[in-house]
DNA sequence: ATAATAATTAACCAAACGGTTAAATATCAT
DNA sequence: ATGATATTTAACCGTTTGGTTAATTATTAT
């Protein structure tokens, strides 16, 4: 099970996050992945890289092609782990706010 | 609204992970922050920094002291984003597997 | 056997990252 | 005014990142 880590750093990037959407539509090769994007395929092949160590990507040679999946499994993580933080994005940050601002708003 | 890139870029890192958590269990100084740290304080306030950027964390200066608040809604955003692939992570995987191993299985 | 195709590896580069120590700034206490 | 406290800024360092071009490997087609 690859790190948390792993996988929102391969998150972070808005070209990696684009390969995933991609691969969401259904399996592709490396090349046809690559021919969207204003970046040389080795850019893409390394962003690959990334995304499979991730957890995020799966490849399988067939000949000389490589056939790229989507393994979601890793966002779902990333999901259940944002997730513990519901009631902080629900609440209302006026209450906190008021700690702060206009000197000495008390309880 | 601050960019997805930061935001995962931000949430990339344990130890920035671990102030979320610590700052979820209520507002805390810039110091008390960075006590259970094995590293120096100037280390930890530049984690602070990068959460700053993505929006995750408000500062209030109040004479010498900084209170650090969570703002857990770019966590949100998060959650959001990888909740578009949940069908994807609930999907078995054997029927995208069984294209590419044993050479041939056909349909 | 030769050539074209699919992809990677190697070598390089500038910028960002994650840490350090030393110095500076601002505030509070005496 | 002096000194302690809270925090940042500056300068530095080794590693990682995101890109490039050139060379290499492997496979398919003629």
């Amino acid at each position: 099970m690859p790190a948390l880590d792993h996988v929102l750093t391969a998150l972070s990037d808005p070209t990696r996050r684009a390969i995933v959407e991609r691969l969401s539509r259904g399996p592709a090769r490396v090349t046809t992945v690559a021919e969207p994007f204003d970046m040389s395929l080795v850019a893409v092949s390394k962003h690959v890289r990334v995304l499979e160590r991730a957890g995020l990507v799966r490849r399988a040679r067939r000949g000389r092609e490589h056939t790229l999946t989507l393994d979601a499994r890793p966002l779902r993580r990333v999901a259940q782990w944002t997730w513990r933080y519901e009631q902080f994005w629900n609440a209302r940050l006026d209450r906190l706010e008021g700690l702060f601002s206009k000197k000495g708003r008390r309880s």
